[in-house]
This record gives C-alpha cells, sequence and structure tokens, in this order.
DNA sequence: CCGGTATTCAACCAATCGATTGAATACCGA
DNA sequence: TCGGTATTCAATCGATTGGTTGAATACCGG
C-alpha cells in the first residue's frame, strides 16, 4: 500500500486519531497512551504499529520503555492532496457559477427562475 | 462509525482517491467512472457508495443515469481535524526546542555536543 | 409493450482489521 | 542472577472490506 493511503487509513480510527491528539501534548509510553482505552495493552501497541508504518509516530527507545513522539511532517502528505482537490472542486464550482451566470443573463433575464447551482 | 473516520476511510483507497480527483474537472455517471478501471462496475458502483457514506458525493438522478457530483464542503472537516493537530504539533516543537536552547545555554555552552533534538 | 442500457441488490469469497489471550523478549534494580 | 515491568510476537476469532457473478430494478426509445 502506498503511504498517503497507510496514513488516511491509519487516521480512520477514532482511537488512532485520539492518541495522535494526545502526542501533540506531549510524548508518552505504549502503557500511559493505553489507559483511558477500554482495551489490552497489546490492542494499543499494534495500533502504534499502524502510525508508524504510515509514519505519524516514531519510537525511541529508553531502557524499557519505548517513548512515542509524533512526527508531524507527514500530516503536509494530507494537506496537500486535500488542498489541491479542494481547490480544484471549488474552481469549478466558480467555472460552473460562471456558465449559469451567462445562461441567465442569455435567455432567463426577465423570468426570474431560480436556478439549482450553488450560491456564489 | 463517525463521519470524519468514514472520510478518512474513504480516502485511504487509491482508486476512491482517483475518482475524487476526477470529479473535481467533472461530473461523471458510473460508468464513466468506471472505463479507467480493471474492475466491474458493480465494485466501482460500491466505491462510490463508501465516498457516498462519506458525504464526499451525492448521486442525482438523470434518466436512468446517475451523475455523480463531488462535495467538496466534507473536505473542511479533515482540513479541521489535519491543522488543529498539526498546529499544535509545530507549536510543541517550538516549546521543545526552546527548552532544549535552555538547557544548551546552561551546561553545555562549551562541549559541542549535539542534541537529537529537531533542527527548528 | 419490449429491448437495450445503466445501475443497484444479493450472495458469496478471500484478505485484512481490531480485538483477544498467552508466550517471548528486553531491560532495570536489588 | 532473579523478579518485576514494559513491550512485542504469535495464534486465533469475528467483523469488515474489496472483489466477483448473477439477478433485479429503472428508464428511455421505438
Amino acid at each position: 500500500m502506498d503511504e498517503l493511503s497507510r496514513v488516511f487509513a491509519a487516521l480512520a480510527d477514532p482511537t488512532r486519531r485520539d492518541m495522535v491528539a494526545r502526542l501533540t501534548e506531549a510524548d508518552a509510553t505504549v502503557s500511559e497512551l493505553a489507559v483511558p482505552y477500554d482495551v489490552s495493552i497489546q490492542a494499543v501497541s499494534k495500533h502504534l504499529k499502524v502510525l508508524e508504518d504510515a509514519g505519524l509516530v516514531t519510537r525511541t527507545r529508553d531502557a524499557q520503555r519505548r517513548p512515542v513522539h509524533l512526527e508531524a511532517e507527514v500530516f503536509d502528505l494530507m494537506t496537500k492532496w486535500i488542498e489541491r482537490y479542494q481547490q480544484r472542486a471549488e474552481q469549478r464550482y466558480q467555472r460552473l457559477d460562471a456558465v449559469l451566470d451567462e445562461l441567465n443573463a442569455a435567455d432567463n433575464n426577465r423570468t426570474g427562475n431560480n436556478r439549482k447551482g450553488r450560491a456564489s
């Protein structure tokens, strides 16, 4: 699977999103992260593996602890993808609105009918 | 499942992301969308259902065709989530860097050792 | 009304996912 | 070295996913 898919998939789970949210506050160990969730430590460890494989977190080693650290850079991948298509979609709406405006001006300039097109 | 999870999950598939990308250019029918992919029409219809359940597209009715239309608004959900935590993560790095700078200034001001902390 | 076209519904299947429990590994401290 | 703590590995399980094929539905044009 490609990286972007892994990132999206990793964030498609509320528990994992919550972990990411908490890791923006501070690094944490696996067992610290596990406290609020009603699942086993092993399940949390697996969730972290998913986040790690997506490049969203790294695990360093500090004695027997494995502090988890958020890597904010990967967010850029998503942001770029989203912004690109969001922008293109919005531009298209603008073009569509322009076309509708032209149509309205050309042959509906006295009927006062309401097109279903989006408000600009 | 909550909406944000559905949106992330929907975009975690390359085929579905490609559909979204193409829909930023123009609305399209199911069979039009299916052309480039080496899967059955039914599979494409299922992919569209996933995008629809996530609120990313809507299907209107035009005779027996069902033109698919991209809804750009839902992108905002993701963008907000991402930006919020991306920002918090970056702020934390800044605070961390400040702390490291203080430490370096306080007791490492002649050793020239290299902390593993991120470059600011 | 009938044939063709577009699309969805239904049943099924293999692979993946999220969770579990139990065992293994790694490291610290006494 | 031994016991405790932190974490991962492995096997298993049920639910979900992404694909298939075949049947059903909806609509247009003659």
